[in-house]
This record gives C-alpha cells, sequence and structure tokens, in this order.
DNA sequence: AATTTAACATACGGAGCCGTATTGTATTGC
DNA sequence: GCAATACAATACGGCTCCGTATGTTAAATT
C-alpha cells in the first residue's frame, strides 16, 4: 500500500521527550522536533491530530514505560526485598533508556505537572504507588508498618531531589548520596 | 519632574516571580505580567531594557534575598546549632515571602536552572553554600565531619523533594516527612 | 500659568509557532 | 505499468509575543 514509514509515532514521541528534558515542555514545539528528525510537520501532522495529542501520548508511554515495568521487573526478579531495593535505587538513577536522560526527563515531566492539572494527576499517582512500593519492600526487610512508610517517603523526597538537581549540576555525588541512604536502609534493620 | 510611579522595579520583579512560580520561565511574558498589574508594555520597558533584563533582575534578587538573609538572620539569632537546624527547617518550607509561593518559586527556578546555564551556576553555587551551612550546624550539634556533610547533603536533596513535588502535590505531609527528619537528626546524635 | 520631564499608553513591524490545505513522491497490490 | 495508498513537503492564515517608535498625561519646577 504506502511506502516504508521513515517515522512512526514513537520516533515522535522519543524525539519530543529529548526536548523536553532539554527545555521542558514549552519548548516541545513540533516544528523544532521535526527538524530534529530530519523532516516537516506535513509528517507531524499525519501521524498525530495536534500538539495535545503528542502530549497526550507521551505522558501515556511514560506511564506504561516508566514505572510499571521497573516495578514488574524487580518482582519477577524473585530476589529479596533488601536486593530489591538496592537495585531500586540504582535503576531509578541510571541515566539512559531509549536512548534519552531518564533524569532529565523526569525532573522536566515534574516542572511540567507545576503547570498541568492533568499531568499533575498522573504524577501524583505514580508517586504513591512508588512510594507504596518501596514502603512494602522496606516492610518485608523487617521495618515496622510505620517507620517503612515514613522511611519511603524520605527516600522517595530524595529521590526526587536528584531528579531535580541533576538537571542543572552533573556532579554525581548528588546520586551517590541518594544511593548510600537507600542501600544503608537495605543493609541493617537499624 | 515626573509624575509618581504607579510601579517600580520591584512591582515587576515581584509580579514576574509570581507568574515564575504559575507558569514557569516561558510563561514569563512581558505583556501578561503587565496586564497582572493593569498596566502596559509601554511602562515595562521603562523601567528594564529588555525581557532578558527582568530575568537577570530576579535572579539577583532572589539571590540577595532568598538565600543569604535567611543564613544571617539564623546566624545573628544567637542560639544554639540544634534549634538554628529546626528553624531552618521551617523557614525553607515557609510558604509565603513578599506576598508570593515560595516553595514554587524555588521549583520553578530549579526547572529554568535545567534550561539555562548561567542560572544552573548561581543555583548551584547557592546550594553549595546552603549545603555547607547545615553541614556546620550538625558538626557544631556533634556530628563528624564526614557524617555531617552526608546528612546534609540528604536533608538538602529531600528539601528539593518537598520543592519539586509541593508544585503539583498540596499534601503537607511532604513538608512534614521532611520537618521531621530534621527534627531527628536535631534532636539526638545517633 | 507655562514648561519640562518622568511615567505610562498605543500603534506598528517582525519573528515564531500552530494548524490546515494543497500538492508532491515513493511503494505496494494488481 | 498503473492506480491506490501512505507518507512527506510546501504554502498559507492567524495568533502571540517581542521590541521600537511615537503619542499622551500628570506631577514637579520655574
Amino acid at each position: 500500500m504506502g511506502r516504508k514509514a521513515k517515522h512512526d509515532k514513537q520516533d515522535w514521541i522519543l524525539a519530543a521527550f529529548q526536548t523536553l528534558g532539554d527545555k521542558g515542555v514549552d519548548g516541545v514545539k513540533v516544528e523544532r522536533i521535526a527538524k530534529q528528525l530530519g523532516t516537516t510537520k506535513g509528517s507531524f501532522y499525519w501521524h498525530f491530530a495536534d500538539r495535545g495529542a503528542l502530549l497526550v501520548e507521551m505522558l501515556d508511554f511514560w506511564d506504561q514505560q516508566g514505572t510499571r515495568t521497573i516495578i514488574e521487573q524487580l518482582r519477577e526478579a524473585g530476589i529479596p526485598a533488601d536486593e530489591q531495593l538496592r537495585q531500586l535505587g540504582r535503576i531509578a538513577t541510571e541515566t539512559r533508556t531509549h536512548g534519552l536522560d531518564a533524569i532529565a526527563v523526569e525532573g522536566a515531566l515534574r516542572a511540567w505537572a507545576g503547570q498541568d492539572e492533568k499531568v499533575a494527576a498522573l504524577i501524583s499517582k505514580t508517586e504513591n504507588t512508588r512510594i507504596k512500593f518501596v514502603a512494602g519492600l522496606l516492610v518485608d526487610i523487617g521495618y515496622g508498618e510505620q517507620e517503612a512508610h515514613s522511611l519511603a517517603h524520605q527516600i522517595y523526597l530524595m529521590l526526587l531531589g536528584v531528579y531535580s538537581i541533576s538537571r542543572y549540576d552533573a556532579n554525581p555525588i548528588h546520586s551517590q548520596t541518594y544511593i548510600e541512604f537507600v542501600d544503608q536502609l537495605a543493609d541493617l534493620k537499624r
């Protein structure tokens, strides 16, 4: 029927994430991304109804690929809770997935959430899922419910801090500080 | 000579911070701020050379008012180190200064830093100053140099996490979690 | 009261970006 | 080979925003 597509939706979405991490949501312009892909708007409006549709699909993509699969991976890995926790710490600060800077993207997404309630709702839901998951791991390790939840929250705030600061200060000490904190909690129960 | 000014530079700067916290840097448009102040661009370009000049003055203002005076306040308060630490925790998460949402502004500034090296440099410098200050307090409380620095870093990442998450999730539990962590460290040395 | 000037208003040109409409081209089934 | 289809390029109108240029007004000065 038609020819082989030079670009499919995912190409556009990944490119969009690239500039999202780089310039923020407001920097995600269709003409810019087109140029980045070596094509033009004409192609974009074939694949997407409008700019808004792209943004929606980006959120969708992130929701699927980002959070869920990581948690599922860990669950299916069949390793003890403390190891899962350690692993999680590393995965979360790992810089590249799908060829783009995960930390920059996570940071930019949260900045975006500050301007858009739909995004805010999605991210908030995700945060809760993640925090509860971490709290569960801590309980499995041996912490009490209360303390586990509090610690999970602390861990998570710290991770968000890493997301934030890493966007403008590349010093790896930030990630390290976070990972050390997590490892410490995984190591010994008080 | 002329008539009394309806608005001075500081009015513009504060209004700009307002929409910075709300919409991010890219939302800081001179016409929008003019409308917000009930005036027009004509006034703006009387007080500022261009949009860039406003942004520079905003950073200047924040650098002066935000960081330095807080540290100086604490130093001059003449209270013991552990009390200073507790105080700092509260001041940092206090929502309003100059009538605007400090957390939103802090968050937006860091998002901005991700897009602009000049801002990144300024913020990075500030972060270091703050972390060192906190580390100093911890040393005074009785922690060893090494541990104090590590803990200060943890505290600070958590604070950045609060800045980040508070922009899209108003739940006060986030600030509380942070404050509890700080208080805990202020309470007892291990 | 007339004049000057600080402070603001208005009008304009130009750039960037969105979305649509139209036209172009390569690939596949026939 | 030809037509249908899938994808891409180009051209355009409209909007928003920046910055400039030029009016307009009200307070201070004389």
